[in-house]
DNA sequence: TATTGGCACTCAGGTAGTTCGAGTGCCAAA
DNA sequence: TTTGGCACTCGAACTACCTGAGTGCCAATA
């Protein structure tokens, strides 16, 4: 066990150096708080610290700099969560009035969690999940093109473009929407593959191919994996925090702009307190993200969550400020969407 | 007028230059180039040349580096522009191939353009310009909302949800709908707004106000302004080139960010030789792109123009490579639309 | 007149030595 | 358990010095 005031070390040399971005000796950590001990004292309980590998010495005769496990008992155990100031809380109304469809809704949060913490902001674009079939549109795009519509019940809408190889039928294509209609109002997603199956049989054989088609398409707008996708604001953040990335931010860059490295990361994470999920340095598998750190939060739909939305930065970032903005922004989110 | 032999100077000290990162002083220059004349004479030729500006030394006792005047004289008159190897070539076709929808298209090859060029490509969304309507259709995607889609002949798909504050009528927007087509169908997009002036008149008083909503969301998806988008990639290899840009690269990376500076740029650049434009260093207006060049090309459909792609990346780039990677992409991507 | 070898000069960048001070660990005393 | 004291460490910052690639200029040459 490790004793409080150990603890209360921890913590102030965490908020030290994410201030100061120096390394933290005993000697200032006394001169800013308010121990009521020296700073040999101090100096004996920064040793337990290291012996615990909570924080660690660049060189040995240096300050000390939280270690990722440090940083992990600082905001499992000891970061409160800062409340929003009034004029952030402003901010986060006024970005979210008056956006309607989907894409821009998700577009200004991005944008805002990135000006909130100042970190490059993602928000993961909602997998279809539970959602239920609310319509299904087919119109012709060109002469030999039908475009698909999906729309969903969660205010959902893709679209696809289906090449035929042939000159569109118009009532052929009218029948199969009305049809397709008739089978999948109201079905969930998930069912969508197995009331389709045999679809195609109810037509005249020498259609059955077009058909086919338009069911492929359809079944690969259905398929999670297909959809997932990540929106990503403030890229420049990260070059303003060159210093905090040891080397170069060039493999955190690509790492970022690789969405497949990103949602790997963040479905993978485990919803920790209030909703938030954090990933610490290295806790993430990812070498290019070794000095990265994450926080993530899911945001919801008719109650349950849907995608995630977060920020990635530095190991040495402001935890507290940074969970409390994504928990902020995923509840405008999921009000925003419920509306 | 500038004599030949200075000329095949500056050529020589900017392709060294290019290749090796380095200022390139007059031995090296003898070393690695047969002029036939010894390198007292070589110094003669750069003094005229920085002289003319074309050139210019960090500093008293090192090499030359080439000025934004020296690389545009160098694009201008010097650089042949490499053919493409063949490797080159099948990455592009097989990059083009299957995809069917704008989108998709684009994106690929931005991501093909980034992955040729090693800087960051740039693709701008065609503008409505000359296009046509195709096709208009109204679809309810909530109880009080509709979808409008706006498909027009180059292929392109704009969607917009609307919010109609009433449950929808769907009887109304049906004829809302055949009516659009009916005034719209083949219309020039430049038209729509004069061809729907008056057009909630021919509704019943009570419905005017919806149809107006209607009316008002088409004629903002027709506004080509609101249109103008650009999708990046390959943003990390701006960092790859952190040792180009001096200070940092975070003003670059904000510039590319805001997508408005970049459009700015892009659409005041007029074209130069071969339909490919060049900006190289502060010709550019902007403070924050004063160590930046970009290579743009339009690309066109149905023969004219409808947008632009490009590169930008630092001011010491290839510009001979660039340049026709740029040109060829851009040809693909007319034919890839034209088919 | 254009070219060339020679020469004195410049200056960024690397190496080496020095100092400074914030920080450490340890110990004996309180 | 805490504390003051003390010797020790070592990165950072400063200085001095050297090196060498590169320059400009000039007088001799073709």
């Amino acid at each position: 066990m490790i004793p409080d005031r150990s603890l209360e070390v921890l913590r102030a040399i965490v908020q030290d150096y994410i201030q100061t971005k120096e390394p933290v000796g005993s000697k200032s950590l006394v001169e800013r708080h308010q121990f009521g001990v020296s700073s040999a004292t101090i100096r004996n309980e920064m040793a337990m610290l290291e012996e615990e590998e909570l924080i660690h010495a660049p060189h040995t005769s240096s300050g000390r700099v939280p270690t990722d496990k440090g940083y992990r008992l600082f905001v499992d155990r000891l970061g409160e969560v800062k409340p929003l100031s009034a004029s952030e809380k402003t901010a986060i109304s006024n970005f979210m009035i008056g956006s309607v469809d989907l894409d821009e809704t998700l577009g200004r949060t991005v944008r805002l969690l990135s000006q909130l913490t100042n970190q490059v902001a993602m928000v993961q674009y909602p997998s279809l999940g539970r959602a239920k079939v609310r319509n299904i549109e087919l119109i012709q795009s060109a002469d030999t093109r039908v475009l698909l519509i999906l729309i969903t019940d969660s205010g959902r809408i893709q679209q696809h473009v289906i090449e035929l190889n042939e000159v569109v039928d118009i009532h052929l294509i009218g029948e199969v929407r009305s049809k397709l209609n008739v089978s999948l109002s109201g079905a969930a997603l998930a069912e969508v593959a197995a009331l389709l199956s045999g679809f195609a049989d109810g037509f005249a054989p020498a259609n059955r191919l077009q058909v086919g088609l338009v069911v492929e398409s359809l079944l690969d707008q259905v398929d999670a994996n297909r959809q997932e996708k990540i929106i990503l604001a403030g890229t420049a953040n990260l070059a303003r925090r060159e210093e905090d990335f040891p080397g170069s931010i060039s493999p955190v860059l690509e790492a970022i702009e690789e969405q497949v490295v990103l949602l790997k990361l963040i479905t993978e994470m485990q919803s920790e307190r209030h909703g938030v999920s954090l990933s610490i340095g290295r806790e993430n598998p990812f070498e290019s993200l070794a000095n990265a750190s994450v926080v993530v939060s899911g945001y919801e739909n008719q109650g349950s969550e849907i995608a995630k939305l977060g920020v990635i930065g530095p190991t040495r970032m402001d935890y507290s400020s940074n969970i409390s903005a994504v928990r902020a922004v995923a509840r405008y989110l999921t009000k925003a969407l419920g509306n």
